[in-house]
RNA sequence: GGACAGUUGGCGCAGUUGGUAGCGCGUUUCCUUGACAUGGAAGAGGCCACAGGUUCGAAUCCUGUACUGUCCA
């Protein structure tokens, strides 16, 4: 019977909510553990990263509900003022209106009811991967409580002076007609061109030859700057040159800034187009004529040409260099491929844009941010990350916080009518230095990031002071992706300090970015994006959870999804689904007790040592984050030992008891032990089918009176179970039953053929052992009739044999066999283990080694060196039996 | 241009302090045995990107090169 996902995820999902799983429960004498979610954005939909995060952090968050620690993970969204407003306008444009038709309160109703009916898609995207978010808790950026915190934090900073006006140039959106700040610029490499173009001389003593990838700028070019030091233009500076198709006539100056090596060394300054060009401008004191509007056009002012003005301006740039080259005044035009900024948003080609903007300095708010990463009280998993945000904050510029948008917190300054400025909380009532009455509120609105940057505390109450705030924050762990560092953790870290006086996390993982099969970034616009979703529907919500858990922290940066690991894991939940319909029927009608030690046997005892050591290691994995141990130790113990081996020998001893053949055993109570463990184990990482399974396994009665087996303590190494002697027995064991099967392989014995196995032991320890083990070797190695073995049991003639340690196993071939297949097997066989053992003699008899090494190392390559030549002695000796045979 | 990471069997990955290279998928052979064919058993398959260096000994440590990816300019 196969395992059906959908049905048991529906099921348990509901009843999570039913019975409140989900809801903050404080309690004041348990230790506290909280996480806040990386706050989706309202117009998102579920992808890879996000399924991988909220899969982390829901693991550790169960994980630490069973741990008996009070958990918050804090959930909600942001209102990502751009997206959300490109969005909108998007489909007033359907109706055939703009924003501006309509105004802009009607605008901000628009956007509240798009919200209210789409808002929330990604949440519930994210309820189908399972995850344990306080839902009673859900958080928005723009909640009446969260709003408040904004306008507190605004305010104090700028009272504080932190907040300033400036006019410099900024990144601008001609498509969204708004600035962004640096990090909402994404940089591509795009081929271009490098355009050479003539400057005459005005005293026509020649032309300076310019370089630059933007000529529709050059409208408002106000100097041609070189290199101080550049010895083929000194003669130049202090003359002038007349602007090519504007006869304007402008200077040229020295200034270090140049690159001599870049295009020709001579430089076109447009300090109201270009960042760098407007710090020149600044120094030499030069005007900032601006030649490009806010739509990307090109103005209508004196300094664009009548036949340019109101153009676009890459067909500007076209038209100029047409033009150029008509007047002979284009010298070159160069194959250059150079970065070029993106709007993060919509993918328009920035803008340097002069305007007057809002800006944070920055300078004293990084200052205890960073000493707070330099002495590890916030830690960065993988470490390396720290020292990315290190670098950003050490060299970081103020943050350019407004923005030309209507959705979002509008900015709460407000001018009165005789021109005072002053930052409010509320709608201000009477201006603080004139008492005037009338007043107006600066249009603009703050960079989304502004309030996201106080998530961890604002959605805990900020500026209210109230017990949740206290007892959970700082929160203890940050998990989120690398391109976020900048954007987002630091400036969560320099707002805390401000407002809390504290660090806001403790821990900050850095998860993998999940790539395309082919080592691609996912990305909607190219198509590439795998849907969860779909893969939640095909595979199942664990089996996606588990593949998660395995590109786990650890040190990776990239990830590549492939769709047949999700297949693995698919089986695997079949697997364990199987595992607990045999081990439910084997239970039927028990009721849990004690195991008696004394009456484990050899597989007993050490399917327990097995797990119990499985546990310490998961345990230790999952403080370091090491999340792909912690799946792989689950998978190997589930499948490779619990199912391929002990459920078998279960099977074994529960016959041989009902058969009445042996003793009362403990099996079915260890069978119990494990499995009900096992699913406790594996609960935060697959939580639906372990509740599903759980929820049928009898249980005491503690945990019969729990809503949920979230609520139910994770298992930890119980040391009574330790059994270090039963792995070296248990082991031997294995090695016997795998030699025998090998052996039935090799020499072609039918599988359904009886054959007779000899083994002959001279330690007599071993030989215990394998007369513990003696029910397993007969049932497991398939049909095998009769064993002997004992100590002075002689070869039996014509048959296989094959040594593990004191031990030789015959297999005796009589007519079982086709001799030339068999033989043609064997010899294969022989090379392999000849390179084996000439590499060992080259280690073995190098100069120094037995000088040098360490005493234990080369007794052990000795041995090695022994083991080897028995098998190739062992193989040759079965060929010429086997030519006997013959 | 700067920084970080990766390069191990056909594919995706593990390899802790240097001491006979492991796992999953795929592949070959065998097995319709009452938990599971989404299964079981046994195999085949690798000079660990390249070039130097340290060492008795390097996938592992150091230096450089190439390619891939990401972040920041």
């Amino acid at each position: 019977m196969a395992y059906n996902p959908a049905e048991v995820e529906a099921k348990w999902t509901k009843h999570w909510f039913d019975f409140e799983c989900f809801d903050l429960d404080i309690n004041p004498d348990k230790p506290k553990y909280s996480i806040a979610l990386p706050p989706p954005n309202i117009t998102g939909n579920l992808h890879m990263g996000h399924a991988l995060n909220g899969t982390i952090q829901d693991v550790l968050i169960r994980l630490k509900r069973m741990q008996g620690y009070n958990v918050l993970w804090q959930p909600g969204t942001d209102h990502a003022g751009i997206s959300t407003q490109i969005v909108v306008e998007r489909m007033l444009k359907k109706e055939g209106l703009n924003r501006r038709d309509i105004g802009r309160e009607k605008f901000i109703e628009r956007v509240w009811e798009w919200r209210n009916e789409s808002g929330n898609t990604i949440l519930s995207q994210y309820k189908r991967l399972g995850v344990s978010f306080n839902w009673d808790r859900l958080a928005f950026t723009m909640d009446p409580e969260y709003v408040k915190a904004i306008y507190r934090a605004f305010v104090t900073l700028y009272k504080d002076g932190a907040i300033y006006r400036g006019n410099r140039i900024c990144n601008w959106c001609p498509r969204c007609l708004t600035s962004l700040s640096d990090l909402e610029v994404e940089h591509e490499e795009e081929k271009g061109h490098l355009y050479l173009i003539k400057y005459p001389l005005v005293d026509n003593s020649g032309s300076l030859i310019v370089a630059t990838t933007r000529p529709e700028t050059m409208f408002g070019d106000v100097a041609v700057a070189v290199h101080p030091d550049d010895d083929r233009y000194k003669q130049f500076v202090g003359k002038k040159v007349r602007l090519p198709l504007t006869n304007r006539e402008i200077p040229v100056i020295a200034d270090s800034y140049v690159e001599r090596d870049f295009g020709t060394g001579a430089l076109k300054i447009t300090p109201a187009h270009d960042a760098n060009d407007w710090e020149v401008g600044q120094r030499h004191k030069l005007p900032q004529p601006a030649v490009i509007d806010a739509d990307g056009k090109l103005c209508t002012n004196d300094y664009v040409p009548a036949d340019l003005q109101g153009k676009d301006r890459f067909k500007v740039r076209e038209l100029a260099v047409e033009q150029l080259a008509q007047q002979e005044l284009l010298a070159e035009t160069q194959e250059y491929t150079h970065g070029v900024g993106h709007c993060e948003r919509c993918n328009t080609v920035i803008e340097p844009y002069l305007s007057d903007q809002w800006y944070v300095s920055m300078k004293e708010l990084v200052e205890p941010a960073i000493k707070a990463v330099e002495d590890e009280r916030i830690v960065f998993v993988p470490g390396r990350y720290a020292a990315t945000y290190l670098d950003w904050m050490r060299n970081i510029r103020d943050w350019c916080i407004s923005r030309q948008l209507w959705w979002g917190h509008r900015i709460p300054i407000w001018t009165c009518e005789n021109g005072h400025e002053d930052a409010f909380e509320e709608t201000p009532t009477e201006c603080t230095k004139c008492g005037s009455k009338k007043f107006e509120q600066d249009p603009d609105v703050l960079d989304t990031w502004f309030s996201s940057a106080l998530w961890p505390f604002a959605t805990l109450g900020w500026p209210e002071e109230n017990h949740i705030l206290k007892e959970f924050y700082p929160t203890t762990v940050l998990s989120t992706a690398r391109e976020i560092i900048n954007l987002w953790v630091s400036r969560m870290i320099f707002m805390s300090f401000k407002f809390m006086k504290t660090i806001p996390f403790k821990h900050v993982l850095i998860h993998p970015v999940v790539q395309t099969p082919d080592g691609k970034r996912m990305s909607k616009s190219k198509m590439n994006a795998i849907d969860p979703l779909d893969m939640i529907d095909k595979y199942g919500a664990d089996a996606n959870r588990f593949l998660f858990t395995s590109m786990g922290i650890k040190g990776d940066q990239d990830v590549k999804f492939r769709e047949d690991r999700l297949d693995e894991y698919k089986k695997f939940s079949n697997k364990l689904w199987n595992t607990g319909r045999f081990v439910l029927a084997q239970l039927e009608g028990y009721k849990p007790s004690g195991i008696d030690a004394s009456k484990l046997t050899l597989a007993d005892s050490w399917i327990l040592h097995r797990y119990n050591t499985m546990l310490a290691v998961i345990n230790e994995a999952f403080n370091t984050y090491d999340f792909q141990i912690v799946a792989s130790e689950l998978h190997t113990f589930t499948w490779d030992y619990f199912c391929d081996w002990y459920l078998e020998i279960a099977k074994i001893q529960l016959t041989q008891e009902a058969e009445g053949k042996a003793p009362e055993s403990q099996t079915k109570k260890v069978l119990h032990t494990i499995f009900e463990g096992l699913m406790r184990a594996l609960h935060p990482i697959m939580p639906f089918i372990t509740e599903e399974l759980w929820s049928l396994v009898p249980k005491n009665v503690m945990f019969e009176q729990l809503d949920s087996i979230m609520f139910a303590p994770y298992p930890h190494q119980d040391d009574r179970f330790l059994n270090p002697a039963s792995e070296e027995k248990m082991e031997f064991v294995m090695r016997a039953i795998k030699t025998i099967r090998d052996m039935r392989q090799t020499f072609n014995v039918p599988a359904s053929a009886e054959a007779e196995v000899i083994i002959a032991v001279e330690n007599p320890q071993e030989l215990e052992w394998l007369e513990a083990g003696r029910g397993y070797i007969q049932r497991l190695s398939n049909k095998i009739n009769p064993l002997n073995m004992g100590a002075a049991l002689k070869s039996p003639g014509k048959a296989a044999y094959k040594k593990i340690g004191s031990a030789t196993i015959y297999i005796p071939l009589a007519n079982l066999i086709d001799v030339e297949k068999t033989k043609e097997k064997l010899q294969l066989r022989i090379t392999p283990v000849e390179k084996e053992i000439a590499k060992v003699k080259e280690n073995l008899e190098r100069p120094g080694f037995k000088e040098r090494a360490p005493k234990d190392k080369v007794d052990a390559m000795v041995q090695q060196l022994m083991d080897l030549y028995a098998q190739l002695e062992s193989i040759k000796a079965q060929l010429s039996i086997l030519d006997e045979t013959a």
